[in-house]
DNA sequence: TCTTGACCTAAAGTTAGGTTTAGCAATTAC
DNA sequence: GTAATTGCTAAACCTAACTTTAGGTCAAGA
């Protein structure tokens, strides 16, 4: 069992932000009698994984349901964890696909120098994928909140 | 020259919004003499690219980095919204190949099973390519903050 | 034992990107 | 001309993901 400071030395996080992740339920300490954090070294690796998901850009709501799926009472073991890296293989697939259409379509409207609102390919592409970099929630089983498709108009 | 309910008709944004992007200097509108908001026909076409450059993932400071591009005085023309264009472009691909490199390397962590922290290939590329999804902000220009190499252990 | 450093909680603060509310002024429609 | 819209400002509120602060407790070394 280590104490907050160790584990925050250990994954490079600070101990205010692993307090943080206990509120939010991602990590499950027990206390010792003077009511101080006890984590199990597994933890370690379970913080590692937090951090990576944060890198891949997915939610901490998102990764505490993904966490979830790991055992209860063992300490998990590799299978457990590559099961959960296919889930995020999935996810990188997606998300790459969208830019690379985003992408195609840009190179369109380089062309055309438009930019107008409904009728850029672009723009209606980013309806689908929007929110793809400012937290692309919508990756891991959110759906994408659809836009009411007021009336815009027909050219700029 | 239109009011902001007919700019934010026309570009899908929302009047507070659109007075939002005003107090952050992305727009500037004229004022008529009652003290109301009179806009260019030209900013649909500016906010439109304000839309279309936030679901590339660009931060607000970005893009008003970029629209300051524009020439000031004229309404900005098919080339220079086409200049603006091509950074997008560079961007873009420089997002997909980050993410492709994180793919594959994540392709080597599953057969593992190891999420080690600073062994893993996958953590080390994330110092990289950190914020990639919560908000790539370095992509148009800011550096990524590095992390103090603090002494993280050697195994999990 | 004593002192210092690590730890504790609760609450407030921070940044980004807006929205909501309140109270009032300007425009537009009839 | 008057009522209904639309617009105005300022300030408060919102979420995510944390950090900072304040005031106190626990634990480890000399």
């Amino acid at each position: 069992m280590i104490s907050i400071g160790q584990l925050a030395a250990r994954t490079g996080m600070t101990v205010s932000a692993i307090r943080f992740y206990e509120a939010e339920g991602l990590i499950h300490p027990e206390r010792n009698a003077g009511g101080q954090r006890r984590f199990l070294r597994s933890d370690i690796r379970r913080l590692s994984f937090v951090m990576i998901a944060k890198q891949f850009g997915f939610s901490l709501g998102e990764i505490k349901q993904t966490l979830a799926g790991l055992p209860q009472g063992r300490t998990p073991t590799k299978e457990d964890w590559a099961a959960i890296g296919q889930g995020f293989r999935a996810a990188l697939d997606a998300r790459i696909d969208t830019l690379e259409r985003l992408r195609d379509n840009l190179d369109g409207c380089i062309g055309c120098g438009c930019l107008s609102l409904p009728n850029c390919a672009l723009y209606n592409l980013g309806d689908a994928a929007a929110r793809a970099g400012s937290g692309p929630r919508y990756l891991m089983g959110d759906k994408p909140a659809t836009k009411a498709p007021d009336s815009r108009q027909q050219n700029l």
